[in-house]
DNA sequence: AATGGTCTGTGACATTGCTCACATTGGATT
DNA sequence: AATCCAATGTGAGCAATGTCACAGACCATT
């Protein structure tokens, strides 16, 4: 089973160089995004490692172009579809690993969608803090460090919550500006400290 | 394998009674749904006979609630995880329709949501309304009916193009009185025919 | 042909978030 | 300590969409 390895940063798929292949990502992380006529990016997933990804390629019909980024350097093992079939899916728990995956991806995605359709920026925002905030103290946990509820810190920039957020950088600015007036948040450069969980969270739900 | 026939309208699934189920659609179409605190539903996905779903139950942590409807008479089969990977996964080519069919799903669902970051509610609009055209006249050849693309209609009111954008109704009129003055569209009472699909193209992409 | 209920159309106005155009700040590098 | 650059902050105006409050139009049924 071919392996590659690829350094952070690296766009290592994208609607150019299209190819049928799965990917499974054995090391790092990856993440997806599309990007609009006009040059902005909005970042669809963020995948960690032991994910199944690359369907994409099952039907290649994107109208804008989706690329695959590693965040973090990368081990990925690169396979064809007949690959798959014969390898993986006729493995009773890969293939139930591979649904599994799979469906979690579906799961977070529609409920992003009905996020859009029926929440407002702010409630996006601090469900996106809270959604990081989660993902970090489970990293966290698996590395035995200490994650203290009261007290999560997200590195990541204005910029970054923006192409995630499909809202534009100056609007997350302002918006996390007034998180921190009412003391939900503790801003600094490129790092966000979450001061207040229960009041973001209930303005999650809004 | 226990089998569920439904009639129209039903809502077989909601998040009061979640049933750790997977379902298999053999006959009918369902549409999945979250409804928002203050009432407004939000149409994620339309789903047509062949497909697999109910993978919400596999977490159950939806914040608001998914819910399902039969949009015509159905028939349902029932499994339960356990029947899932025994019957199924064990045999190839169900697991791989399976797994190409959450794919699909979820390369669907990663476009619309990157079709809100992107465009304005004009292109989303166009957008839905050539894609309902176009499972409609692919259900039109399998039923060996001429679909002529140059008359292609859609039998929809405002209100369901509005829960199925996540606009409000009264938007969606003027979007379309608007597609209708430039004479890309034709309005009658839940009833929409495309008359310039090409424009709408054009339109969809922006 | 009268009735009733959905579906559609439309005006006026409020808000949100985008756009553009900079000023400022933090911290890494030399 | 001087420099540079990405990251952040902010104002003013504007366009898109939501909100509310109806009016009218279509169709099925009585």
């Amino acid at each position: 089973m071919p392996v590659k390895e690829v350094g952070s940063g690296t766009v290592f798929y994208s609607p150019e160089h299209p190819t049928e292949v799965l990917l499974f990502l054995k090391k790092g992380r990856v993440r997806l995004f599309y990007l609009s006529a006009g040059g902005k990016a909005f970042t669809t997933a963020t995948l960690e490692s032991g994910t199944f990804f690359g369907e994409m390629t099952l039907l290649g019909q994107s109208l804008y172009g989706k690329y695959a980024e590693a965040v973090t350097p990368c081990t990925l093992c690169v396979m064809s579809r007949d690959d798959v079939k014969t390898f993986f899916l006729s493995d009773l728990r890969i293939s139930y690993r591979i649904v599994e995956s799979l469906s979690k991806r579906l799961a977070e995605t529609e409920q992003r969608l009905a996020d859009f359709a029926f929440k407002q920026v702010p409630a996006r925002l601090a469900a996106l803090l809270l959604s990081l905030a989660d993902k970090k103290s489970v990293n966290n946990q698996n590395e035995s460090v200490s994650s203290d509820p009261a007290f999560v810190e997200i590195a990541c920039t204005h910029e970054e919550l923006s192409q995630m957020t499909g809202v534009h950088r100056e609007t997350i600015t302002r918006v996390l500006n007034n998180f921190r007036t009412n003391g939900l948040i503790e801003l600094h450069r490129g790092k966000i400290v979450l001061l207040d969980v229960k009041a973001l969270t209930e303005l999650s739900i809004v």
